[in-house]
RNA sequence: GGCCCCGUUGUGUAGCGGCCUAGCACGCCGCCCUCUCAAGGCGGUAGCGCGGGUUCGAAUCCCGUCGGGGCUACCA
């Protein structure tokens, strides 16, 4: 049991510089695990280290979405914590006094060469396809005034930490085992505007707040010898590292918020996934279902069942392409699981939303609402698909919208048919729920006898023929939920009344 | 270009030298059920990138090759 190790503190880092990623919940939730499994913490901090691509509303929408997932942080904004702040621009004097240290020791150096002479340098090496890259070191060891003679200068100088020849490059990481990355170049750590740069603030913050775990995507397996020579440099222990596979779009590359929608936390709130059905499916994501006792494999699992059995040695290496038909089946079936009250619940806000319900529905309402639930539940991928299917129950007879195809579909026995079965449902009795045991109250049972009777039998027509007219008159549709569970739903005044309608405007 | 990582059906995965005539799930196709659409049930389709080794035996180990990806910023 490898994971049987003292209580280990995860954090994960997002930048609120747009809608928040979906990776992010990808991290946290492997980084929650983990810290459960050892009984730790599970850190929130804010990198807010980019100021011109800081967006104000981006850090309420990602606290927003990590709490609908139920990743709650331990620490972090909002509920603090011992080594706040939790937000690297509030955090600017915990920097300096590493920078200066760096900077006394040699370890690091001013540079003041400007970004155009940087941009020409990177052009030239990339356009001669030297196999040199990076900075070429042009103001180690000068003074500003050696330095302001040469061309390419600027004023306001960065600090770059000098990487030296026998930097480390190598490490064992909990999923890649032992990995090896690219020697860097003297990376900046000091912004000219006084911010330091991810790399700085990653390796200080991580280490203040005791975070004993990294995990975070492959794309910056590259960056890390640069965090493991900080780590040296500043006399700090280095966390372990776990770098996770990258999630992929259908052409194999890095999802992107500007290709993908789905790279997009917020799509899938608003897209009516359930927060449970994404974790599911995040989790199958480069990890392997639940083996059962007997062998047989389990894809539908809780987010504890996924934490009891969590180890970083399982995640495959190998990035994974999201599969969007899968999260639509996973929906269905946590859409399916619920009960349907709990369903109806959920439901709720998004018809609201479609101004389908008030914002303050009657105890009526909500009880037809219940019972159209049971009805559409197994007709449900995503909450939003609830809206065109309810809203017909909650429609005046009289303002009831008949669907172009739907009233194109209707043939020439339609008018027959609607008479015959205005005729056959004359004849049952507005008793709810058969209370007088004569069996021949408005139930679904009996509307269904009824209607039989007068046209399949009597009128010899095949079903699909004749209930579709019947079906177009209550809902307006072709395609409904059931019959006669709905005219039980909309009673009797309501049935016969969208019957007539229909047949008068024929 | 350089450095690094990856490679089982369309997608997600199981598999850690014989139990593999490669399993499971989604998708897709067909059938059943059926008042429409779904849901549900049953069945089917499709894969170890390639080439060399090692071994009695390789999807599993080694090498090469090809393919894909990541990084190569005063962004994270």
């Amino acid at each position: 049991m490898s994971n049987a190790s003292s209580p280990a503190r995860l954090r994960v880092a997002p930048s609120p510089t747009g809608d928040p990623h979906v990776g992010t919940a990808y991290m946290a939730m492997f980084d929650v695990a983990y810290a459960r499994r050892t009984g730790g913490r599970f850190v929130l901090r804010i990198e807010d280290t980019d100021r011109a691509r800081f967006q104000a509303d981006s850090e309420a929408q990602l606290l927003d979405s990590l709490r609908w997932l139920g990743l709650d942080w331990d620490e972090g904004p909002e509920v603090g914590g011992p080594y706040g702040p939790y937000r690297q621009s509030e955090r600017l004097d915990t920097y300096r006094p590493y920078v200066e240290a760096l900077l006394d020791s040699g370890a690091a150096y001013r540079c003041w060469c400007s970004g155009e002479r940087l941009a020409q340098m990177r052009e030239e090496q990339q356009s001669s396809k030297s196999s040199v890259t990076g900075y070429d070191r042009l103001c180690l060891g000068m003074t500003q005034q050696e330095r302001e003679k040469l061309p390419g200068f600027t004023p306001t100088p960065v600090v770059r930490l000098r990487i030296p020849d026998d930097v480390e490059l190598g490490w064992d990481d909990l999923i890649m085992g032992r990995t090896s990355a690219p020697r860097p170049d003297d990376q900046v750590i000091l912004k000219a505007d006084g911010f330091p740069t991810y790399h700085l603030a990653v390796v200080v913050d991580d280490h203040e707040m005791g975070i004993t775990h990294v995990v975070r995507g492959q794309e910056w397996v590259s960056s890390t010898p640069k965090h493991l020579l900080l780590y040296k440099l500043l006399g700090f222990e280095a966390p372990r590292f776990a770098h996770m596979p990258l999630l992929l779009d259908e052409n194999r590359k890095k999802i992107s918020k500007r290709k993908s929608p789905w790279a997009k936390l917020t799509w899938f709130r608003e897209q009516g996934y359930l927060p449970e059905a994404l974790l599911n499916f995040l989790a199958l994501q480069g990890y392997p279902p639940i083996v059962e006792a007997d062998g047989t494999e389990r894809e539908m699992f809780t987010f504890d069942e996924f934490v009891d059995r969590f180890e970083f040695s399982r995640v495959d290496k190998a990035g994974s392409v999201f599969n969007l038909k899968k999260l639509d089946w996973l929906n269905g079936q946590y859409i399916r699981s619920l009960s349907r009250e709990e369903l109806a619940a959920r439901l709720l806000p998004v018809l609201v939303d479609a101004g389908v319900l008030p914002p303050r529905p009657s105890l009526g309402e909500l009880g037809r609402l219940k019972a159209v639930t049971a009805l559409i539940a197994p007709r449900l991928v995503k909450l939003v698909d609830a809206p065109a299917l309810v809203r017909p129950f909650f429609t005046p007879d009289e303002e009831l919208p008949i669907a172009d195809d739907a009233r194109a579909a209707l043939g020439d026995d339609a008018a027959a048919v609607l008479d015959a079965g205005i005729e056959a449902l004359e004849g049952l009795p507005d008793v709810e729920g058969d209370i007088f045991g004569d069996g021949r109250g408005w139930t679904p049972e009996n509307i269904e006898a009824a209607l039989r009777s007068a046209l399949v039998e009597k009128m010899g027509l095949k079903p699909k023929v004749a209930f579709g007219p019947l079906r177009t008159a209550v809902s307006g549709a072709k395609v409904s939920p059931p019959l006669f569970e709905s005219m039980d739903i909309l009673g009797r005044h309501s049935t016969l009344t969208r019957l007539r309608a229909l047949r008068a405007s024929l």
